[in-house]
DNA sequence: GTTAAAAGTGTCATTCTCACACAAAGTATT
DNA sequence: AATACTTTGTGTGAGAATGACACTTTTAAC
């Protein structure tokens, strides 16, 4: 083992943010277009080097927020890819982090990146720059599980929302290739639930400007699901 | 964002261990006494720098088989430490691993760690150098999901062993403060959901040298688990 | 007022979970 | 050889959770 000298390897931290959306029954992740070599004008997650003075969390904070202005944003930390030729031109360790956003609640204009940024549904993502389909794949595959042992999916959708909303947004999670024969979640199994969780509350309002019947809204409360958790409550699906 | 030049940071980045291993009823992890500073002295995670053409997950590998002698062995990434100042002389950020070792089958004979080696029961955790009492507990709390979800318990147990020895060992990872009024698994409950599950077969064995009734022996059998796992089987508890 | 579109609602059979106590098999002791 | 000791091994029943399944209601559009 090596004794703490100079006698170890300096290598860059970067990392790398696969920020998801919903946008009507459709998951969407934020990529950008590079503006620089390696993997010019190839897409790319959003990511960037580390600075000295910045925590790892902070820095997936601040590349968030300069792409889409968002502060206080879901972000968890998915898992860091250390192969030695990741990168074409130096050792460069990458940390994998996930984060959810309304998708509707803003919109790109940030001045800091140059480069183009694009939501891209998750069935039809590119090839894209670096390992970077690797990142996504294994990100998606922690979200698939997060999200049914965590009440995290709220975080996808505006704050009131309606039950066919929610149902659809866990289809779109679980079963992203449902390929409309695949059976998808039974409606009234779902809402029955849901509706046991006492920190889904009925809000007494209705979706306005829809053509048809209109749904009940309701929200997540977060106090009364942290309150149960303290009493041994345990989310689940 | 930074364009890629030298105007980012490089750091050093180290990988910590957490090896778990289970004595008699006992889960265990393996420390060493740090012999150089900062910490000199100090009980720590088992790590090293990573080496500049050494894949993330191969460092890990490495730093376990130095200290065990030991190949193959269940290794787990679980999260990077990035903090600003979590090492006092520099910048380093550590990618946190735990394995699963059999403790039974391996003396601590390393030529290479002149640093003493010892295992420490959960329970007796000293304060560790760094930010490692945290490490540990993360690396702990994914241990605790894991063992729940995937048939990774065996790797703790010799390749035959008994039901109690398995329950024992459940009991050990899901309730370690269980002080002896809080109640443990149910024993006809965990038979009856062990012996569900095809690929733990019965080997018509039994033990041997006990001073009691003999209990029938037990193996894991992977490839029959891969089977199932591939026509949808999910390992749950 | 008729149509179109999605919301909303209950039952039953099956499976899973959880609590619970005693006989059987072996070794050690006399 | 009998007895004590220790740990293994086994079944049932009540209650809860799961999963399949189809029709009526409400609203806007025409």
């Amino acid at each position: 083992m090596a004794q703490f000298s100079e006698d170890f390897v300096k290598v860059a931290i970067t990392l790398d943010n696969v920020i998801f959306g919903f946008d009507e029954a459709d998951l969407k992740i934020l990529l950008i277009k590079r503006g620089a070599e390696p993997f010019i004008d190839s897409w790319a997650l959003p990511g960037d080097f580390m600075y000295v003075n910045e925590d790892l969390d902070a820095a997936s904070e601040r590349v968030l927020e300069e792409l889409t202005g968002l502060k206080n944003v879901y972000l968890e930390q998915v898992r860091t890819f250390g192969g030695v030729n990741r990168h074409p031109f130096a050792r460069v360790a990458t940390v994998a982090y996930f984060s959810l956003v309304k998708i509707n609640r803003f919109t790109l204009t940030p001045a800091s990146f140059a480069q183009k940024a694009q939501w891209h549904s998750l069935s039809k993502v590119p090839n894209l720059a670096f390992d970077h389909n690797l990142i996504l794949q294994t990100c998606f595959q922690t979200l698939q599980q997060r999200v049914r042992v965590r009440p995290i999916g709220f975080e996808l959708l505006p704050p009131k929302f309606t039950l066919t909303e929610l149902q659809h947004l866990y289809e779109a999670i679980l079963q992203p290739e449902n390929n409309n024969d695949k059976k998808s979640l039974d409606k009234r199994n779902f809402r029955k639930k849901i509706l046991s969780m006492d920190f889904i509350v009925d809000l007494n309002e209705s979706q306005e400007g829809v053509a048809h019947r209109p749904a009940r809204l309701y929200e997540f409360d977060k106090s009364k699901y942290e309150k149960l958790v303290s009493e041994g409550f345990n989310f689940e699906l």
